[in-house]
DNA sequence: TTAACAGGCGAAAACGTTTTCGATTTTTTA
DNA sequence: TAAAAAATCGAAAACGTTTTCGCCTGTTAA
């Protein structure tokens, strides 16, 4: 069984490729007589036109290429969900690469798309990029670029990002408005301007209502993860600040804080008060339940694409295009780890 | 600035595309010093060949394709990161769709991946497909097919799957062995193989160390999430069994049970022990800690892709291949919610 | 001296589609 | 009835690569 192909249709009909091509795409010089013959013969046939010869000819792929630093992650599968979802509707597909936080792969990773001729590339930044020289090289290939969550600012293309620091002030103000009084702050890594942006949300919140700011209660969780999270709740323990708040920077390490907590006889949120980051789902399963700031990574998601599918689209038709950077809501949720 | 072809590289040098074709992928009728010419002009314009036309060409696309229930899934997840890892260094990229656990779209998203004229396709059913015709029309299209951890006995092709019977009847006599002697279920949906195999390891380990099997222990997940794990939790207290034990067949229903009792006052482990199964990080995070039964995703989608990269160079190198069936390892992790 | 052979190269076909442009036929208009 | 216009079609080029096959030159064997 050969591959269906134009010209298998136009013999069997004793026409040329040229109108059976044609008239499957509805041009307006096919009779209408000839293009039913053609379409019910393509039918008949289980006609599927090549894509690699249409790639050729028409010069793209319908496909996408997605950078993330890693896909086993709550918030970043969720914007692969929304990515997936949206480009489906509009008939692209994505290839998704891992960056695994490191620069070196991540060039490599566009240089893979590059070579592949994706019509466009949706990323978020790892955290080790500071470097940006690969993303000047994928847009000199003219290639559309959108950059989520983690961004850089000094790439001119669409974004698609929430407000850290606003986020992370009212993170913040949660926690003081609930009544604490000496509220501590487990940090990102240094470089990321996402957790320089909490970091300055914490600070701002507490100044601008008479709390003084003490870099000694800032806890470093290099890795923001549970065990992170755990080994700065500890420190903070043997500290002994008498702490009454935790701001940390993202779920998993404000779950660690919970667990040492709770191992230790320290009630959650009568003795320390407790706000995590991003409200992915573990935040509701765990005991007490995680007051946190929801960060919408669906949405995110769907978004980026919509943007770079307009992108595409422009540049298709040669009209020029004006990148925008979209920021999205974040709101505070108040579960059982604040008063 | 023009794309770089061997047109160009040929017309630099004074000869033949042929030849610069040759040169570039060491042919041995084209003498070393032109190879280092055209090599070397290569490098210089930073020639990179168009994949459109070598697809053409060639017939394949160096692309697989992966389907999955969901990508926001711990276990799935961690297969997508195995997958992606290994087929990364064998030069290949991977398309990812979902099928939402719908039949519908499943076959939908097959039919895609034809149509993209994929090298390959990686698996795990949806809990709905039961009827295979999709998968035939994947295998009459000559496309290599490997399944995953949700596996169709129907279609004869490789596989890669836990024996979640035999996972099941250890947690459950992990239960046994720590002095459980009323043991309850929370099982799965009714049609998926696994569901149905983690509850006859239950059942038959039950019945291996004496202890009577009772359905009316059984309590039916659906969805095998958290709020499936809180309900069936609930009605268990309500009926009043006095179990001293619970099998969950995931993580998270377990972790959904666990939040009850915590809510209810009844102490796990020493008032009811509970097992879950998955091994999703959560289990170490909430409080207790939960025993579960470890599944390899990771391992699985490496090991998936390794199976499918054999079977697509065998079928390159017109060799028969015979399907394979691995059956990865599962062992029980005791952590504290059991004694 | 001729025949056989090897080394090095290129012409050309092929992969399957899209699109331009001109040719032919039919219909309409003057 | 002739000219203009509209409707319908197809030849051919193009996209950039891979690969078959034959040609030419020079060397070796008989």
């Amino acid at each position: 069984m050969r591959e269906v192909t134009l010209k298998q249709i136009a013999e069997n009909l004793g026409i040329s490729i040229t109108t059976v091509s044609k008239a499957l795409k509805n041009y307006s010089d096919v009779s209408k007589s000839t293009k039913e013959r053609v379409k019910e013969e393509a039918k008949r046939l289980n006609y599927k036109p090549n894509v690699f010869a249409v790639n050729l000819r028409t010069k793209e792929s319908k496909t996408v290429g997605l950078i993330i630093p890693e896909v086993v992650h709550h918030f970043f599968s969720s914007v692969v969900n929304g990515i997936i979802e949206q480009a489906e509707k509009k008939g692209y597909l994505v290839i998704i690469l891992q960056s695994n936080e490191s620069y070196k792969l991540e060039k490599k990773q566009i240089d893979l798309l590059i070579r592949k001729r994706v019509d466009g590339v949706m990323m978020s930044l790892a955290n080790k990029s500071i470097d940006i020289a690969h993303l000047k090289e994928l847009q000199s290939h003219d290639i559309p670029l959108v950059m989520f969550d983690k961004i850089s600012k000094m790439v001119n293309c669409s974004k698609i990002i929430i407000n850290d620091r606003k986020a992370a002030y009212e993170a913040t103000k949660h926690l003081i408005d609930s009544g604490c009084k000496k509220i501590a702050h487990f940090r990102g890594a240094l470089q990321p301007q996402n957790s320089i942006d909490r970091f300055l949300g914490y600070k701002k919140a507490l100044e601008d209502h008479g709390l003084p700011y003490d870099s000694s209660l800032v806890y470093l969780c290099e890795n923001v993860d549970y065990e992170d999270g755990r080994r700065a709740a500890l420190q903070l323990l043997k500290d002994k600040k008498d702490v009454d708040g935790i701001f940390a920077i993202t779920d998993m390490a404000a779950t660690g804080a919970i667990a040492v907590f709770n191992e230790k006889g320290i009630k959650v949120p009568n003795d320390i008060s407790i706000m995590g980051f991003s409200n992915w789902f573990l935040s509701q399963a765990i005991t007490p339940s995680l007051s946190t700031v929801d960060q919408p990574g669906f949405e995110m998601g769907k978004k980026s694409f919509k943007l770079l599918y307009k992108e595409m689209k422009a540049k298709k038709k040669g009209v020029p295009f004006e990148p925008k950077t979209v920021v999205l809501d974040t709101y505070v949720i108040k579960r059982n780890s604040t008063k």
